[in-house]
DNA sequence: CCCCGGTGGGTACTTTGTACGCACTGGAGC
DNA sequence: GCTCCAGTGCGTACAAAGTACCCACCGGGG
């Protein structure tokens, strides 16, 4: 994506932006031809006889949301960027969806429900847990926007899909003679073991991106020479750990290395209270 | 408010806003001579006081911005409302600090100074890791705007506090005959999971917010019957998990019982191991 | 007197979400 | 043929946010 010093519209040569941001159009009017232009192909027939290119419906918007946000993260997502994506006006979106924040809520649905959930019953309860973890982390790995938004958006509104993950996730207990509210307390912990780590993945791949849009402040501060970091007296214990630990790092390894130690714990925990846990053996697979 | 229409200053009348904005100066001159004329009532004699502002300086800047933040959010910080809060214009702000994300940066860090770090060598590793815990706990607890913005701003700017607070973390472990790997491995899984938490938890206080500014829908979301997820069919596990282990909602207590079970967790590991778990604290190194 | 560096601040231009109302289009009724 | 209507697209016009630019003021030196 190479940006011109032209108007993207008229082709009116334009100040290096040098004024605010990166400018992409002279004025708004040429930001509207723009978008106008793009629909030409689309002959505005009868809203039921769509020939190919579908009208404007929700799941459009919502695919496109999705799309932008995958790319270039939840930031980028603009509603007039989404129209721009679908070839029409920013205003006909809100015919649709009733605001910026209700497609957000959309496009966690849409997006949860493109991990499928597990459709048989896990083996043991140990295999059900690591099965939900790693949907969820599949699921952060392709939609790392989710975990920002899930957290306020999730309150706010009632989300099925999430309710369902966590349905196919107690599921995992099924067997078990377990009280519901211990179930709940192992089931809190191995939660927010993952979306912790989950933050850590979200967290990184921001940075990256950052570090791509601006390189020159992201080599600053990921060169491990220049690093107070790794000063040699100023965070010793930091320093050693990070060394032995985090070079390389493998956050894939530590996800599934912490996981299995939430894992042994509930084991031990299940066996300190005499409950069968049906999994015989499988104990500590922490290397890999 | 109430916002009279009329000059602070010079008490000349002016148009009622005519562009957005409340005005409160009738013109730059007289705004200055406002400022001015603070400056010149409160010298230097109390300067602990807020009436006692002598200069703009960042340290005041950061600290109105985490008044800000603490009491309605970060969405609620913005430049003109800090600018505002102060007394002062908002481009002033700048003469101080580079920009919004160079101030947010600066917050983290001095808000991450707020909660101290223990002065002691624990008196061994659980010990050590429970006043880890409870001290980011604390931390997000008065700041819950921080979790959010440290995952982005840690990673882009070097941040001192919470390296500090990694480091202190680490100390639990000094007395152990434990290789750095291993070591990270115990941290990265404990770490995580109060980080998960605390993501819980402020979800869960953005969304009281969220429901005191738009009581409709909250009402809407959080009432029982209502909610789908208490539906009798529809998520049956979630449903009796939520009921027998969510109500009432302590997230205190889940927090504690949830990190016992990781602690547990490193024990038994521990004891495999052979390591003796009782020992810790050793020569009495504080983290400088 | 003018000049000059430091600091405060107003204006203006950017981007964003979105309220409002007009334009168009295809079918129903005259 | 016409008008009327309902639905949909979308342009205009805000309000609020960050911040670049430059001017106003003050104190000290020619």
């Amino acid at each position: 994506m190479s940006v011109q010093p032209a108007c993207a519209s008229c082709g009116k040569s334009l100040e290096p932006a040098d004024r605010g941001r990166p400018r992409l159009y002279c004025s708004r009017a040429c930001q509207a031809k723009a978008y106008r232009a793009r629909r030409v192909e689309a002959p505005a027939g009868t809203p039921e006889d769509n020939d190919g290119a579908p009208h404007l419906t929700v799941e459009r918007i919502v695919r496109a949301g999705i799309v932008i946000a995958d790319a270039e993260g939840l930031d980028a997502l603009s509603m007039r960027r989404v129209a721009m994506d679908l070839g029409t006006g920013t205003m006909s979106l809100y015919r649709h969806v009733a605001s910026k924040d209700d497609l957000v809520a959309l496009m966690v649905e849409a997006a949860m429900a493109d991990v499928p959930l597990p459709d048989s019953a896990p083996r043991d309860w140990r295999h059900g847990l690591e099965r939900a973890a790693y949907r969820d982390w599949d699921l952060y790995h392709r939609h790392p926007w989710i975990l920002p938004r899930v957290m306020v958006t999730t309150r706010a509104y009632f989300s099925p899909a999430l309710a369902a993950d966590s349905e196919s996730a107690f599921s995992a207990f099924d067997g078990l003679d377990l009280e519901p509210a211990e179930a709940f307390r192992y089931m809190f912990m191995f939660a927010s073991y993952v979306q912790g780590v989950a933050l850590t993945y979200v967290s990184d791949m921001e940075a990256e991106r950052q570090a791509r849009i601006a390189p020159a402040q992201g080599a600053k501060a990921s060169n491990e020479a220049q690093n107070p970091l790794f000063a040699p007296g100023a965070y010793p214990r930091l320093a050693r750990a990070m060394r032995a630990g985090a070079t390389p790092w493998d956050l894939d390894a530590l996800f599934a290395s912490g996981l299995a130690g939430i894992l042994d714990g509930i084991a031990a925990d299940l066996a300190r209270r005499g409950i069968d846990s049906r999994s015989g053996g499988h104990r500590n697979e922490k290397s890999r």
